[in-house]
DNA sequence: AATCTAGTTTATAATTATTCTAAAGTGAAA
DNA sequence: TTTCACTTTAGAATAATTATAAACTAGATT
């Protein structure tokens, strides 16, 4: 993903282009494979990567105008945290709750074959498939 | 359901039936169909049946302890609070995010024609499928 | 370049769901 | 009745998230 990738990002989540927000973005973006995390998380690995350590209010600021933008989805994980996810396409998961890691499923992989219709006046909006692991 | 079906619940959650104890679930189990609830909605609605009212601390208590049981499963719903759900078969949901409403899918009800294997040395432990619904 | 200003970062406070604590209450059995 | 383990309860503590407000910065304007 280039700089210039990077800068969309931003202004089409209504961000000027700032220090620490370019920072998160390429951190997010700058990755072939879906990319899952918590505010928590990323919040550590930022503090690895990086010298100088982000406020969390600026990450969550940050990942939520990701998120209302369009560029990063929530995922519902049974727990406190809320889980985020750089893959945006309709997808599943898996979810290993031993180390509490999700594992994409693409849409395609999931085929559903008979599906109830949608309650009086209301039509289904998505289809979300979570599949449980264990040992 | 019968007051011996209900010190049964309570009996084989390792609860003595006290009166806020027995209140809690004969509120919860004497009913025919399925009541999916918060602690905050359960709480208010209890407020409104009995005539006195019961400790938040009780009803989280006995609430977790019914759900370490088996008698109350626990549904993921996007937002901060958890929900609950006097249905513990294997069943899934429709959900409907603007009265922020759960109705339950009978597991019959939806049928899964392919599905990717586990990671390597994971097993499925349960599949769960979440339809929301738009108008 | 110096100035200006709207937007931004940050530390800290506030909020909210949930869990913990410890003091007072209860009830079955001795 | 007395006892004592178990309960209830109000309020404190915790943890994730959001709000606040003062200091800072990036661009735009002179
Ligand atoms: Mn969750
Ligand atoms: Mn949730
Ligand atoms: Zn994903
Ligand atoms: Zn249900």
């Amino acid at each position: 993903m280039k700089k210039i990738d990077i800068l969309k990002k931003l202004r089409s989540s209504g961000l000027r282009p700032t220090k620490q927000r370019v920072e998160i973005a390429k951190f997010l973006f700058e990755r072939e494979k879906t990319f899952h995390f918590t505010v928590e998380s990323l919040n550590k690995l930022l503090i690895k990567k990086l010298t100088s350590k982000i406020a969390l209010a600026t990450i969550y600021n940050t990942v939520h105008a990701f998120k209302i933008a369009g560029h990063l989805s929530e995922v519902e994980v049974r727990g406190k945290k809320t889980y985020f996810d750089t893959n945006i396409s309709n997808h599943h998961h898996f979810y290993d709750s031993e180390t509490a890691e999700l594992i994409d499923i693409d849409a395609n992989d999931i085929i559903i074959q008979k599906i109830p219709k949608a309650p009086n006046g209301k039509k289904i909006k998505n289809v979300e498939v979570f599949i449980n692991l264990k040992n």
